[in-house]
DNA sequence: TTTATAACTGAACAAATGATCAGTTAAAAT
DNA sequence: ATTTTAACTGATCATTTGTTCAGTTATAAA
């Protein structure tokens, strides 16, 4: 698996006029532009290029939607609602296999939309524009992955559990490591044009192998301390 | 050392009129003013807004900067070519002190600067507009920073010197890792509004002590693949 | 005090952009 | 073939915003 893919475009068949489709389509089919366009130029990009794009007046978008704002939203659903995965949660805490390779299968897959230029360029433009749906999103991801995680670490370690001895703020931390890691490779490709020079797959192995040698070191000194 | 730091702004004397500046003050003031908007609003904040928090008219900012393109221009000068250390090149080097201590002691630094709510938003601003300030930076900061981190392990672990052996794509990507776990805290803090649990300066350590201890395992096996 | 310099203002323009709405027309229902 | 439905357009409006420039006035030089 490599991140060969690039940004999708909705192309209006500029011959015959594609035109009248019907409600739902015609909704997904603006959903989807818009989530192309608004990843390449941020919130601020206007709704004739847009429309532009899709090969429609602006004043159609403004029948889909009540406005601005409400399109931007949709955008949200579609890539962080609509994107996750339930099936991360699982692989997880799947203690027939060495916790290495779970972490390795788990990052590997996330990666596969994590990693794509809407997802990153959307969150970061939601990010600075003070949306909470970055906040939320990322609470999210500390109770349903790195918590986990930090569990499943303990276990490896022949460490107390949870139940024993709540998680330290600073197991969690370290495992914050794996996904800033992660993310840095996105915007590294798709914010500020700087190519990874190896294999993803590479990476995300190495990845997780510093975290969990780190995490051997590190967190039976960590659980020591009052 | 800990980010306690907000963003900085300029506050008008809103009684008397504090007028009539010399040139070079005032053209320094509505720099550090840009920098504060900027951050906070992105470069898509209207310069009379910037104007009213300068106590001065719109009018003025275009007497000292010939366009809004020239002001951002400005941006970026004050916040990367002005803030950054040489002193950090020398740190690394200096093999009197022990390795994870020259680590430490240059992100502690590094992210007194990298990590402040100006640096760390308008990095991302201009990175997301597809300005080459970044790509360029992030080419600094590898040649001046992650290589001689890799350099410094190599010696550590007793391996090959790069003149024996060069440096492997792989042995760089690894010393990203330090840096992309410092910015993503910067992200979270400055435009997640995901707070950090303790104290950076141990999140710190650890991302050092992973990072070393990771090397120790990965990077004896990376120089052997051909 | 008067003059000269330059910092600063206020008003205005043109382009860009979100939003509205009366009317047009393709396509489905009859 | 005719009617009905609803997808779509074109023109227009009100704001916002970068930029200009003729004129004003604080401050320093004479």
């Amino acid at each position: 698996m490599s991140i060969e893919q690039t940004k999708t475009e909705v192309v209006p068949q500029e011959g015959q006029p594609r035109k009248r489709m019907k409600r739902e389509d015609r909704d997904r089919e603006i959903a989807k532009a818009a989530v192309a366009f608004f990843a390449e130029v941020g919130f601020d990009g206007d709704t004739r290029e847009l429309a532009r794009r899709l090969g429609v007046t602006q004043s159609l978008i403004f029948r889909y939607f009540p406005n601005k704002a409400a399109l931007i939203e949709r955008v949200y659903q579609e890539v962080y609602v609509g994107r996750w995965n339930p099936y991360w949660e699982t692989i997880i805490a799947d203690r027939s296999v060495p916790l290495q390779d779970r972490l390795v299968r788990l990052y590997k897959d996330y990666s596969r939309v994590s990693l794509t230029y809407d997802w990153v360029r959307i969150f970061m433009f939601s990010g600075l524009k003070g949306e909470d749906i970055n906040t939320r999103y990322l609470k999210f991801l500390r109770s349903r992955i790195l918590e986990p995680i930090a569990i499943e670490v303990r276990a490896e370690l022949g460490l107390p559990t949870p139940e024993e001895l709540p998680l330290k703020m600073s197991e969690i931390e370290l495992a914050w490591g794996i996904n800033s890691r992660i993310f840095y490779l996105g915007q590294r490709q798709w914010i500020f044009n700087v190519p990874l020079d190896i294999e993803l797959d590479q990476i995300i192995e190495h990845t997780i192998i510093t975290y969990l040698s780190g995490a051997k070191t590190v967190v039976p000194m960590l659980i020591k301390q009052d």
